[in-house]
DNA sequence: TTGATTATTTGATATGGATCAATTTTTAAA
DNA sequence: TTTAAAAATTGATCCATATCAAATAATCAA
Protein backbone atom coordinates (compact mmCIF):
# COMPACT_ATOMS: atom_id res chain seq x y z
CA UNK A 1 0.00 0.00 0.00
CA UNK A 2 1.95 2.72 -1.37
CA UNK A 3 -0.87 5.77 -0.91
CA UNK A 4 -1.59 7.43 2.57
CA UNK A 5 -4.64 8.46 3.51
CA UNK A 6 -5.33 11.81 5.57
CA UNK A 7 -7.72 12.33 8.22
CA UNK A 8 -9.72 15.06 8.49
CA UNK A 9 -7.28 16.67 11.67
CA UNK A 10 -10.43 19.03 12.42
CA UNK A 11 -13.53 17.63 12.94
CA UNK A 12 -15.36 21.22 13.16
CA UNK A 13 -14.38 22.70 9.79
CA UNK A 14 -14.52 20.56 6.72
CA UNK A 15 -11.66 20.26 4.22
CA UNK A 16 -13.53 21.58 1.30
CA UNK A 17 -14.53 24.90 3.33
CA UNK A 18 -9.95 25.42 3.97
CA UNK A 19 -9.09 24.21 0.58
CA UNK A 20 -6.63 26.20 -1.00
CA UNK A 21 -7.90 25.11 -4.27
CA UNK A 22 -11.35 24.90 -4.73
CA UNK A 23 -11.71 29.11 -6.51
CA UNK A 24 -10.35 26.96 -10.02
CA UNK A 25 -11.86 23.59 -8.96
CA UNK A 26 -15.13 22.17 -10.33
CA UNK A 27 -16.08 22.62 -7.12
CA UNK A 28 -16.02 26.15 -6.73
CA UNK A 29 -19.82 26.11 -7.95
CA UNK A 30 -21.20 24.36 -4.58
CA UNK A 31 -22.85 27.33 -1.60
CA UNK A 32 -20.71 26.97 1.54
CA UNK A 33 -23.59 25.43 3.24
CA UNK A 34 -23.19 22.45 0.36
CA UNK A 35 -19.45 22.26 1.62
CA UNK A 36 -19.79 19.47 4.94
CA UNK A 37 -22.14 17.14 2.71
CA UNK A 38 -19.48 17.13 -0.31
CA UNK A 39 -16.70 16.87 2.09
CA UNK A 40 -17.88 13.73 3.02
CA UNK A 41 -18.24 11.64 -0.47
CA UNK A 42 -14.41 12.31 -0.93
CA UNK A 43 -11.42 11.09 0.57
CA UNK A 44 -7.58 12.88 0.24
CA UNK A 45 -5.21 10.96 -0.73
CA UNK A 46 -1.07 11.66 -1.63
CA UNK A 47 1.10 10.17 -3.67
CA UNK A 48 5.12 11.11 -3.95
CA UNK A 49 7.23 11.22 -7.12
CA UNK A 50 6.90 8.71 -9.69
CA UNK A 51 3.75 6.63 -7.97
CA UNK A 52 1.63 5.68 -10.24
CA UNK A 53 -2.08 6.50 -9.86
CA UNK A 54 -3.88 4.47 -11.91
CA UNK A 55 -2.92 2.34 -15.32
CA UNK A 56 -4.46 2.38 -18.63
CA UNK A 57 -6.12 -1.37 -18.23
CA UNK A 58 -7.80 -0.73 -15.01
CA UNK A 59 -11.76 -0.69 -14.05
CA UNK A 60 -11.88 2.86 -13.36
CA UNK A 61 -13.48 3.07 -10.32
CA UNK A 62 -12.59 6.59 -9.22
CA UNK A 63 -12.33 10.21 -10.44
CA UNK A 64 -10.01 12.79 -8.73
CA UNK A 65 -9.22 16.54 -8.37
CA UNK A 66 -5.49 17.69 -7.94
CA UNK A 67 -5.24 19.76 -4.47
CA UNK A 68 -1.41 20.19 -4.47
CA UNK A 69 1.32 19.00 -7.31
CA UNK A 70 1.37 17.97 -10.74
CA UNK A 71 0.50 14.63 -12.60
CA UNK A 72 1.34 13.24 -16.25
CA UNK A 73 -1.53 11.14 -17.73
CA UNK A 74 -0.10 9.05 -20.83
CA UNK A 75 -1.13 6.01 -23.18
CA UNK A 76 1.72 3.21 -24.07
CA UNK A 77 1.87 1.38 -27.71
CA UNK A 78 2.48 -1.89 -26.89
CA UNK A 79 6.07 -1.72 -28.54
CA UNK A 80 6.84 0.90 -25.51
CA UNK A 81 6.41 4.06 -26.98
CA UNK A 82 4.70 6.66 -24.49
CA UNK A 83 2.41 9.76 -25.36
CA UNK A 84 1.73 11.67 -22.41
CA UNK A 85 -1.17 13.10 -23.60
CA UNK A 86 -1.28 16.05 -20.44
CA UNK A 87 0.42 17.52 -17.81
CA UNK A 88 -1.96 18.34 -15.10
CA UNK A 89 -2.33 21.08 -12.15
CA UNK A 90 -3.66 22.15 -9.09
CA UNK A 91 -7.69 22.26 -9.65
CA UNK A 92 -7.41 19.75 -12.53
CA UNK A 93 -10.74 16.68 -12.25
CA UNK A 94 -9.32 13.69 -13.93
CA UNK A 95 -10.11 9.84 -14.48
CA UNK A 96 -12.40 8.30 -16.91
CA UNK A 97 -15.99 9.94 -16.27
CA UNK A 98 -17.76 6.88 -17.94
CA UNK A 99 -17.32 3.46 -16.44
CA UNK A 100 -14.86 0.95 -18.01
CA UNK A 101 -10.76 1.40 -17.91
CA UNK A 102 -9.40 4.23 -17.87
CA UNK A 103 -8.53 5.74 -20.94
CA UNK A 104 -4.46 6.43 -20.07
CA UNK A 105 -2.57 6.14 -17.29
CA UNK A 106 -1.74 8.78 -14.62
CA UNK A 107 1.36 9.19 -12.46
CA UNK A 108 2.61 11.85 -10.05
CA UNK A 109 5.79 14.33 -10.60
CA UNK A 110 6.75 14.92 -7.32
CA UNK A 111 4.66 15.36 -4.24
CA UNK A 112 1.17 15.06 -5.06
CA UNK A 113 -1.78 15.19 -3.29
CA UNK A 114 -5.75 14.85 -4.45
CA UNK A 115 -9.41 14.25 -3.96
CA UNK A 116 -10.52 10.63 -4.83
CA UNK A 117 -14.15 10.34 -5.37
CA UNK A 118 -15.68 7.01 -5.75
CA UNK A 119 -17.57 7.12 -9.20
CA UNK A 120 -21.16 5.97 -7.91
CA UNK A 121 -21.18 8.24 -5.57
CA UNK A 122 -19.97 11.11 -7.42
CA UNK A 123 -23.12 10.34 -9.92
CA UNK A 124 -25.35 10.07 -7.49
CA UNK A 125 -24.30 13.69 -5.96
CA UNK A 126 -24.45 14.71 -9.22
CA UNK A 127 -28.28 13.74 -9.73
CA UNK A 128 -29.30 16.29 -7.08
CA UNK A 129 -27.16 18.73 -7.53
CA UNK A 130 -27.41 20.16 -11.38
CA UNK A 131 -24.89 22.84 -10.78
CA UNK A 132 -21.96 20.87 -10.31
CA UNK A 133 -23.44 18.95 -13.47
CA UNK A 134 -22.96 21.89 -15.65
CA UNK A 135 -19.95 22.67 -13.87
CA UNK A 136 -18.88 19.62 -14.64
CA UNK A 137 -20.07 19.99 -18.15
CA UNK A 138 -18.18 22.96 -18.92
CA UNK A 139 -14.65 21.63 -17.52
CA UNK A 140 -15.19 18.77 -19.65
CA UNK A 141 -15.89 20.62 -22.34
CA UNK A 142 -13.23 23.44 -21.89
CA UNK A 143 -10.74 20.03 -21.49
CA UNK A 144 -11.90 18.78 -24.74
CA UNK A 145 -10.73 22.47 -26.58
CA UNK A 146 -7.48 22.13 -24.81
CA UNK A 147 -7.06 18.90 -26.54
CA UNK A 148 -8.30 19.47 -29.95
CA UNK A 149 -5.51 22.83 -29.30
CA UNK A 150 -3.20 20.00 -28.68
CA UNK A 151 -4.24 18.07 -32.17
CA UNK A 152 -3.28 21.17 -33.83
CA UNK A 153 -0.18 21.47 -32.23
CA UNK A 154 1.08 17.66 -33.00
CA UNK A 155 -0.25 17.31 -36.16
CA UNK A 156 0.95 20.42 -37.73
CA UNK A 157 3.53 22.51 -35.81
CA UNK A 158 7.53 21.76 -36.35
CA UNK A 159 9.61 21.34 -33.35
CA UNK A 160 10.39 24.64 -33.44
CA UNK A 161 6.74 25.92 -32.52
CA UNK A 162 5.72 23.07 -30.73
CA UNK A 163 8.16 23.97 -27.23
CA UNK A 164 7.44 27.29 -27.85
CA UNK A 165 3.72 27.15 -27.74
CA UNK A 166 4.90 24.74 -24.78
CA UNK A 167 6.66 27.18 -22.71
CA UNK A 168 3.86 29.71 -23.20
CA UNK A 169 1.14 27.41 -22.72
CA UNK A 170 3.07 26.23 -19.07
CA UNK A 171 3.33 29.85 -18.17
CA UNK A 172 -0.26 30.91 -19.19
CA UNK A 173 -1.52 27.87 -16.79
CA UNK A 174 0.55 29.54 -14.11
CA UNK A 175 -0.94 32.93 -14.33
CA UNK A 176 -4.27 31.28 -14.31
CA UNK A 177 -4.04 29.78 -10.92
CA UNK A 178 -1.86 33.00 -9.61
CA UNK A 179 1.16 31.57 -9.59
CA UNK A 180 4.41 32.65 -10.53
CA UNK A 181 4.24 33.02 -14.03
CA UNK A 182 8.11 33.95 -14.92
CA UNK A 183 10.38 32.22 -14.40
CA UNK A 184 7.67 29.55 -15.46
CA UNK A 185 9.48 26.30 -13.11
CA UNK A 186 9.06 23.13 -15.50
CA UNK A 187 8.61 20.62 -12.99
CA UNK A 188 8.95 17.21 -15.18
CA UNK A 189 12.14 15.94 -17.22
CA UNK A 190 12.91 17.01 -21.14
CA UNK A 191 12.36 13.13 -21.64
CA UNK A 192 8.57 14.20 -20.45
CA UNK A 193 8.08 17.33 -22.74
CA UNK A 194 9.05 15.24 -25.18
CA UNK A 195 6.99 12.67 -24.83
CA UNK A 196 4.17 15.49 -24.31
CA UNK A 197 5.04 17.09 -27.94
CA UNK A 198 5.59 14.21 -29.85
CA UNK A 199 10.06 14.96 -29.93
CA UNK A 200 12.65 13.17 -28.76
CA UNK A 201 14.40 15.04 -25.56
CA UNK A 202 17.26 16.07 -27.87
CA UNK A 203 15.84 17.91 -29.99
CA UNK A 204 13.46 19.52 -27.28
CA UNK A 205 16.96 20.27 -25.63
CA UNK A 206 18.40 21.60 -28.73
CA UNK A 207 15.65 23.87 -29.36
CA UNK A 208 15.05 25.11 -25.72
CA UNK A 209 19.44 26.09 -26.63
CA UNK A 210 18.24 28.06 -29.79
CA UNK A 211 15.67 29.98 -27.63
CA UNK A 212 18.20 31.19 -25.11
CA UNK A 213 20.98 31.38 -28.07
CA UNK A 214 18.37 33.69 -29.68
CA UNK A 215 17.70 35.41 -26.21
CA UNK A 216 14.10 35.03 -26.51
CA UNK A 217 14.58 33.09 -22.89
CA UNK A 218 17.05 32.63 -20.41
CA UNK A 219 17.64 29.31 -18.48
CA UNK A 220 18.23 30.17 -15.01
CA UNK A 221 18.61 26.25 -14.64
CA UNK A 222 17.24 23.28 -16.28
CA UNK A 223 13.81 23.64 -14.48
CA UNK A 224 13.55 27.42 -14.19
CA UNK A 225 13.13 29.32 -18.06
CA UNK A 226 12.40 32.85 -17.61
CA UNK A 227 10.72 34.58 -20.57
CA UNK A 228 12.82 37.15 -21.57
CA UNK A 229 10.51 38.19 -24.97
CA UNK A 230 7.62 36.82 -24.56
CA UNK A 231 6.12 38.63 -28.00
CA UNK A 232 9.04 37.18 -29.98
CA UNK A 233 8.33 33.59 -28.38
CA UNK A 234 4.61 34.16 -29.43
CA UNK A 235 5.59 34.49 -33.00
CA UNK A 236 7.51 31.54 -33.25
CA UNK A 237 4.25 29.68 -33.25
CA UNK A 238 1.12 31.78 -34.16
CA UNK B 1 -28.26 33.57 -47.35
CA UNK B 2 -26.93 29.83 -48.48
CA UNK B 3 -28.40 28.02 -45.67
CA UNK B 4 -31.94 26.77 -46.27
CA UNK B 5 -34.33 26.56 -43.34
CA UNK B 6 -36.49 22.99 -43.31
CA UNK B 7 -40.04 23.89 -42.49
CA UNK B 8 -41.88 20.84 -40.20
CA UNK B 9 -44.16 19.74 -42.97
CA UNK B 10 -46.22 17.63 -40.90
CA UNK B 11 -47.55 19.22 -37.50
CA UNK B 12 -48.78 16.53 -36.01
CA UNK B 13 -45.67 14.33 -35.53
CA UNK B 14 -42.61 16.10 -34.21
CA UNK B 15 -39.45 16.20 -36.58
CA UNK B 16 -37.91 13.88 -33.40
CA UNK B 17 -40.17 11.57 -33.53
CA UNK B 18 -39.88 10.58 -36.72
CA UNK B 19 -35.91 11.07 -36.51
CA UNK B 20 -33.70 8.01 -38.15
CA UNK B 21 -30.69 8.71 -36.34
CA UNK B 22 -31.62 9.84 -32.52
CA UNK B 23 -30.85 6.50 -31.53
CA UNK B 24 -27.45 7.14 -31.25
CA UNK B 25 -27.48 10.87 -30.71
CA UNK B 26 -28.24 12.80 -26.96
CA UNK B 27 -31.34 13.21 -27.41
CA UNK B 28 -32.11 9.60 -27.48
CA UNK B 29 -32.06 9.79 -23.46
CA UNK B 30 -35.39 11.44 -24.11
CA UNK B 31 -39.07 9.90 -23.46
CA UNK B 32 -41.32 10.17 -26.36
CA UNK B 33 -43.70 12.68 -24.35
CA UNK B 34 -40.40 15.24 -23.88
CA UNK B 35 -39.96 15.17 -27.30
CA UNK B 36 -42.80 17.49 -28.66
CA UNK B 37 -41.10 20.29 -26.67
CA UNK B 38 -37.39 19.59 -27.44
CA UNK B 39 -38.18 19.56 -31.47
CA UNK B 40 -39.44 23.08 -30.52
CA UNK B 41 -36.49 23.90 -29.47
CA UNK B 42 -34.08 23.13 -32.14
CA UNK B 43 -34.60 24.15 -36.13
CA UNK B 44 -33.09 22.22 -39.18
CA UNK B 45 -30.84 23.33 -41.59
CA UNK B 46 -29.21 22.00 -44.44
CA UNK B 47 -25.95 22.80 -46.48
CA UNK B 48 -24.37 21.71 -49.71
CA UNK B 49 -20.70 20.42 -50.62
CA UNK B 50 -18.34 22.61 -49.14
CA UNK B 51 -20.45 25.10 -47.05
CA UNK B 52 -19.08 26.50 -44.36
CA UNK B 53 -20.98 26.15 -41.13
CA UNK B 54 -19.29 28.21 -38.88
CA UNK B 55 -15.50 29.77 -38.67
CA UNK B 56 -13.55 29.92 -36.15
CA UNK B 57 -13.44 33.78 -35.07
CA UNK B 58 -17.00 33.57 -35.01
CA UNK B 59 -19.46 34.40 -32.18
CA UNK B 60 -20.36 30.90 -30.74
CA UNK B 61 -24.17 31.67 -30.58
CA UNK B 62 -25.38 27.92 -31.32
CA UNK B 63 -24.36 24.06 -30.76
CA UNK B 64 -25.26 21.48 -33.60
CA UNK B 65 -26.56 17.67 -34.19
CA UNK B 66 -25.91 15.69 -37.53
CA UNK B 67 -28.92 14.02 -38.95
CA UNK B 68 -27.22 13.70 -42.47
CA UNK B 69 -24.45 13.77 -43.99
CA UNK B 70 -20.28 14.47 -42.78
CA UNK B 71 -18.71 17.43 -41.77
CA UNK B 72 -15.16 18.33 -41.61
CA UNK B 73 -13.94 20.44 -38.42
CA UNK B 74 -10.82 22.27 -38.58
CA UNK B 75 -8.11 24.94 -37.43
CA UNK B 76 -5.68 27.12 -39.30
CA UNK B 77 -2.93 28.74 -38.57
CA UNK B 78 -1.92 32.06 -39.49
CA UNK B 79 0.63 30.99 -42.85
CA UNK B 80 -2.63 28.90 -43.73
CA UNK B 81 -1.35 25.07 -42.84
CA UNK B 82 -4.51 23.68 -41.90
CA UNK B 83 -5.23 20.51 -38.69
CA UNK B 84 -8.31 18.55 -39.60
CA UNK B 85 -9.33 18.13 -35.73
CA UNK B 86 -12.07 15.68 -36.83
CA UNK B 87 -14.66 13.87 -39.24
CA UNK B 88 -17.94 13.97 -38.13
CA UNK B 89 -20.83 11.49 -38.89
CA UNK B 90 -25.00 11.51 -38.19
CA UNK B 91 -25.31 11.75 -34.79
CA UNK B 92 -22.43 13.91 -33.46
CA UNK B 93 -22.74 16.79 -31.79
CA UNK B 94 -20.51 20.24 -32.11
CA UNK B 95 -19.96 23.63 -31.48
CA UNK B 96 -17.74 23.57 -28.55
CA UNK B 97 -16.37 27.39 -27.99
CA UNK B 98 -13.64 28.87 -25.59
CA UNK B 99 -14.72 32.58 -24.16
CA UNK B 100 -17.55 32.76 -26.38
CA UNK B 101 -15.74 32.06 -30.10
CA UNK B 102 -15.40 28.33 -31.76
CA UNK B 103 -12.79 26.80 -31.04
CA UNK B 104 -12.31 25.53 -35.05
CA UNK B 105 -14.38 25.86 -38.23
CA UNK B 106 -16.98 23.48 -39.69
CA UNK B 107 -17.49 22.72 -43.28
CA UNK B 108 -20.00 20.00 -45.02
CA UNK B 109 -18.83 17.15 -47.16
CA UNK B 110 -21.80 16.59 -49.36
CA UNK B 111 -25.30 17.38 -48.76
CA UNK B 112 -25.51 17.55 -44.64
CA UNK B 113 -28.93 18.36 -42.55
CA UNK B 114 -28.24 19.83 -39.00
CA UNK B 115 -30.60 20.54 -36.21
CA UNK B 116 -29.62 23.68 -34.96
CA UNK B 117 -29.92 24.72 -31.01
CA UNK B 118 -29.57 28.35 -29.43
CA UNK B 119 -27.09 28.09 -27.01
CA UNK B 120 -28.84 29.81 -24.10
CA UNK B 121 -31.97 27.96 -24.96
CA UNK B 122 -30.35 24.33 -24.83
CA UNK B 123 -28.91 25.46 -21.76
CA UNK B 124 -32.27 26.43 -19.91
CA UNK B 125 -33.53 23.48 -21.23
CA UNK B 126 -30.44 21.47 -19.52
CA UNK B 127 -31.46 23.44 -16.51
CA UNK B 128 -34.86 21.29 -16.74
CA UNK B 129 -33.43 17.92 -17.59
CA UNK B 130 -31.06 16.42 -15.72
CA UNK B 131 -31.30 13.65 -18.20
CA UNK B 132 -29.95 15.35 -20.62
CA UNK B 133 -27.45 17.30 -19.21
CA UNK B 134 -25.92 13.76 -18.12
CA UNK B 135 -25.91 12.35 -21.67
CA UNK B 136 -24.34 15.61 -22.83
CA UNK B 137 -21.90 14.78 -20.21
CA UNK B 138 -21.32 11.41 -20.98
CA UNK B 139 -21.10 12.37 -24.84
CA UNK B 140 -18.37 15.15 -24.01
CA UNK B 141 -16.42 12.93 -22.01
CA UNK B 142 -16.68 10.29 -24.72
CA UNK B 143 -15.47 12.72 -27.31
CA UNK B 144 -13.04 13.62 -24.80
CA UNK B 145 -11.31 10.09 -25.02
CA UNK B 146 -11.30 10.28 -29.06
CA UNK B 147 -9.84 13.55 -29.21
CA UNK B 148 -7.00 11.80 -26.61
CA UNK B 149 -6.26 8.84 -28.85
CA UNK B 150 -6.34 10.89 -31.67
CA UNK B 151 -3.00 13.14 -29.52
CA UNK B 152 -1.41 9.44 -29.06
CA UNK B 153 -1.52 8.49 -32.69
CA UNK B 154 -0.57 12.44 -34.13
CA UNK B 155 2.07 12.20 -31.23
CA UNK B 156 4.24 8.73 -31.94
CA UNK B 157 2.65 7.21 -34.92
CA UNK B 158 4.61 7.06 -38.10
CA UNK B 159 2.73 7.14 -41.45
CA UNK B 160 2.19 3.64 -41.85
CA UNK B 161 0.17 3.31 -38.52
CA UNK B 162 -1.55 6.45 -38.76
CA UNK B 163 -3.01 5.86 -42.26
CA UNK B 164 -4.15 2.15 -41.30
CA UNK B 165 -5.43 3.19 -38.15
CA UNK B 166 -7.78 5.59 -39.94
CA UNK B 167 -8.69 2.73 -42.56
CA UNK B 168 -9.65 0.93 -39.23
CA UNK B 169 -11.72 4.19 -37.63
CA UNK B 170 -13.67 4.95 -39.53
CA UNK B 171 -14.86 1.46 -40.58
CA UNK B 172 -15.88 1.17 -37.05
CA UNK B 173 -17.39 4.23 -36.93
CA UNK B 174 -19.65 2.65 -39.93
CA UNK B 175 -20.28 -0.50 -37.79
CA UNK B 176 -21.22 1.48 -35.01
CA UNK B 177 -24.18 3.54 -36.77
CA UNK B 178 -25.55 0.04 -38.76
CA UNK B 179 -23.91 1.63 -42.00
CA UNK B 180 -21.82 -0.82 -44.38
CA UNK B 181 -18.62 -0.79 -42.94
CA UNK B 182 -16.75 -3.14 -45.68
CA UNK B 183 -15.83 -1.99 -48.29
CA UNK B 184 -15.50 1.25 -46.02
CA UNK B 185 -16.80 4.66 -48.41
CA UNK B 186 -14.31 7.57 -47.63
CA UNK B 187 -16.38 10.63 -48.35
CA UNK B 188 -13.23 12.99 -47.50
CA UNK B 189 -10.31 13.97 -50.53
CA UNK B 190 -6.95 12.52 -49.98
CA UNK B 191 -6.04 16.31 -48.87
CA UNK B 192 -8.50 15.84 -46.19
CA UNK B 193 -7.42 12.69 -45.11
CA UNK B 194 -3.97 13.97 -45.26
CA UNK B 195 -4.37 16.99 -42.98
CA UNK B 196 -6.32 15.02 -40.28
CA UNK B 197 -3.70 12.66 -40.39
CA UNK B 198 -0.59 15.73 -39.72
CA UNK B 199 0.75 13.73 -43.55
CA UNK B 200 0.91 15.55 -47.15
CA UNK B 201 -1.34 13.91 -49.04
CA UNK B 202 1.71 11.97 -51.02
CA UNK B 203 2.28 10.40 -48.57
CA UNK B 204 -0.83 9.04 -47.56
CA UNK B 205 -1.50 8.21 -50.81
CA UNK B 206 1.45 6.18 -50.97
CA UNK B 207 0.73 4.11 -48.02
CA UNK B 208 -2.57 3.73 -49.45
CA UNK B 209 -1.01 1.94 -52.44
CA UNK B 210 1.58 -0.12 -50.02
CA UNK B 211 -1.49 -1.87 -48.17
CA UNK B 212 -2.95 -2.82 -51.57
CA UNK B 213 0.77 -3.71 -52.59
CA UNK B 214 0.59 -6.02 -49.82
CA UNK B 215 -2.77 -7.36 -49.92
CA UNK B 216 -4.19 -5.67 -46.51
CA UNK B 217 -7.06 -4.23 -48.78
CA UNK B 218 -8.45 -3.67 -52.21
CA UNK B 219 -9.09 -0.23 -53.65
CA UNK B 220 -12.04 -0.26 -55.53
CA UNK B 221 -12.10 3.34 -56.37
CA UNK B 222 -10.15 6.65 -54.55
CA UNK B 223 -13.28 6.36 -52.13
CA UNK B 224 -13.70 2.96 -51.59
CA UNK B 225 -11.64 1.28 -49.53
CA UNK B 226 -11.56 -3.02 -49.71
CA UNK B 227 -10.19 -4.60 -46.01
CA UNK B 228 -9.12 -7.94 -47.29
CA UNK B 229 -7.53 -8.61 -44.02
CA UNK B 230 -8.67 -6.68 -40.77
CA UNK B 231 -6.26 -8.56 -38.50
CA UNK B 232 -2.86 -7.97 -40.41
CA UNK B 233 -4.30 -3.84 -40.83
CA UNK B 234 -4.54 -3.75 -37.27
CA UNK B 235 -1.48 -5.35 -36.35
CA UNK B 236 0.38 -2.35 -38.04
CA UNK B 237 -0.98 0.12 -36.01
CA UNK B 238 -0.84 -1.91 -32.35
C1' DT C 1 -18.85 14.15 -76.59
C1' DT C 2 -14.92 17.26 -75.53
C1' DG C 3 -12.10 20.14 -73.10
C1' DA C 4 -11.13 21.95 -68.54
C1' DT C 5 -10.70 21.37 -63.89
C1' DT C 6 -9.82 18.70 -59.88
C1' DA C 7 -8.09 14.62 -57.66
C1' DT C 8 -4.80 10.93 -57.41
C1' DT C 9 -0.68 8.45 -58.20
C1' DT C 10 4.16 7.97 -58.87
C1' DG C 11 9.04 9.57 -59.15
C1' DA C 12 13.25 12.31 -57.72
C1' DT C 13 15.32 14.99 -54.33
C1' DA C 14 15.75 17.64 -49.98
C1' DT C 15 15.46 18.21 -45.10
C1' DG C 16 13.86 18.35 -40.21
C1' DG C 17 14.14 15.74 -36.64
C1' DA C 18 15.48 10.93 -35.15
C1' DT C 19 19.13 8.08 -33.87
C1' DC C 20 23.56 6.96 -32.13
C1' DA C 21 27.30 8.48 -29.32
C1' DA C 22 30.05 11.15 -26.24
C1' DT C 23 30.48 14.75 -22.80
C1' DT C 24 28.97 17.74 -19.17
C1' DT C 25 25.99 18.93 -15.44
C1' DT C 26 22.96 17.97 -11.71
C1' DT C 27 21.12 15.19 -8.13
C1' DA C 28 21.22 11.65 -4.81
C1' DA C 29 23.46 8.29 -2.02
C1' DA C 30 27.14 6.53 0.81
C1' DT D 1 32.95 15.34 0.96
C1' DT D 2 33.32 11.42 -2.72
C1' DT D 3 31.15 8.53 -5.81
C1' DA D 4 27.47 6.83 -8.49
C1' DA D 5 23.38 7.51 -11.05
C1' DA D 6 20.27 10.39 -13.58
C1' DA D 7 19.44 14.29 -16.49
C1' DA D 8 20.80 17.46 -19.92
C1' DT D 9 23.62 19.12 -23.60
C1' DT D 10 26.10 18.85 -27.85
C1' DG D 11 27.90 16.60 -32.10
C1' DA D 12 27.73 13.45 -36.26
C1' DT D 13 25.02 10.80 -39.20
C1' DC D 14 20.82 8.76 -41.09
C1' DC D 15 16.16 8.19 -42.58
C1' DA D 16 11.11 8.96 -42.89
C1' DT D 17 8.46 12.08 -44.74
C1' DA D 18 8.13 16.65 -47.05
C1' DT D 19 8.73 19.02 -51.16
C1' DC D 20 8.94 19.61 -55.98
C1' DA D 21 7.54 17.84 -60.38
C1' DA D 22 5.20 15.22 -63.80
C1' DA D 23 1.86 11.89 -65.43
C1' DT D 24 -2.52 9.77 -65.14
C1' DA D 25 -7.33 9.37 -63.79
C1' DA D 26 -11.78 11.05 -62.51
C1' DT D 27 -15.30 14.59 -62.49
C1' DC D 28 -17.78 18.38 -64.28
C1' DA D 29 -19.47 21.89 -67.46
C1' DA D 30 -20.47 23.34 -71.98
Amino acid sequence: MRETLIESSDKSTTRCAICKIRSYSFCRCLHDDQLKIFSGISTEKEFKDKETIFLQQEDSKHLYNITKGNIKIYKLLSDGRIQIIGFLYPGDFFGSYKKGKYNYSAEAIGDVRLCVFKQEILDNYLEKNMNLAKELLHMTSHELTLAQDRIGVLGKMNANERVAKFILNISEQRARIGWQNNPVSLPMIRQDIADYLGLTLETVSREITRFKTSNLIKVMNAKQIFIVDKEKLANVCH
